[in-house]
DNA sequence: TACGCCATAAATCAC
DNA sequence: TAGTGATTTATGGCG
């Protein structure tokens, strides 16, 4: 809870449930510890979204150099840019033979943001 | 001001709408009738899709509320469960 | 070994 | 305003 949101401690309720995909998903974490998800500032956000616009993906040194920036691990800066390629990805499967939609005008703003 | 951008046109969730009835009927169909592994394959989520003029996508979301959801609730005794069993009793029923 | 993709969990958002 | 569909962080499997 210190640096970000609310990751109060509360712990995982002892789960034995009438079939398996019914327990809690902890596979590898700390004794029951519940999982919890921290959502970043706009400011880490805008950050990203305007390096994935430079580039869908990151060397080890500027994944560095943004965990520095950003105050966010070089874990969380990976699985951002993952995630955000398959948003990417998702995005641009949608539209094929669809209307020329908004995503375009967003990529503008961003690249005139300057970074 | 960019995000503002990103949340006015990007963000499907401002133009939420809640499925058909008959949509949301056969999710929880299948979702009852496969309790102990609701986990449709690529090939059944396709056809779920079909039947619920829906995507893909919207079935994957789905399930994925329906499955925590329904988790969260174990304990508090399912209603729905019941009502869906209850439901395909009375169809086999008819049927035989 | 490290990293990418993918399906998914869980929390959170937005209506 | 609780309910619900969609999105955002985060994990693990596997290539």
């Amino acid at each position: 809870d210190v640096l970000n949101n609310n990751c109060h401690n509360s712990m995982v309720s002892g789960g034995n449930s009438n079939f398996p995909w019914m327990n809690v998903a902890v596979a590898g974490m700390d004794v029951g510890r519940k999982r919890c998800r921290q959502t970043y500032t706009r400011y880490q956000t805008l950050e990203l979204e305007k390096e994935f616009h430079y580039n869908r993906y990151l060397t080890r040194r500027r994944r560095i150099e943004l965990s520095h920036q950003l105050a966010l691990t070089e874990r969380q800066i990976k699985i951002w840019f993952q995630n955000r390629r398959m948003k990417y990805k998702k995005e641009n499967k949608k539209e094929g033979a669809g209307s020329p939609e908004e995503g375009e005008k967003i990529e503008a703003e961003l690249g005139s943001v300057t970074a | 001001a960019v995000m503002i951008l990103r949340s006015r046109f990007l963000d499907a969730r401002r133009k939420r709408r809640n499925f058909s009835k008959q949509a949301t009927e056969i999710l929880n169909e299948y979702f009852y009738s496969h309790l102990s592994n609701p986990y449709p394959s690529e090939e059944a989520k396709e056809e779920l899709a079909r039947k619920c003029a829906i995507t893909v996508a919207q079935v994957s979301n789905w399930f994925g509320n329906k499955r925590i959801r329904y988790k969260k609730n174990i304990g508090k005794a399912q209603e729905e469960a019941n009502l869906y069993a209850a439901k395909n009793a009375a169809a086999a029923v008819s049927v035989a």
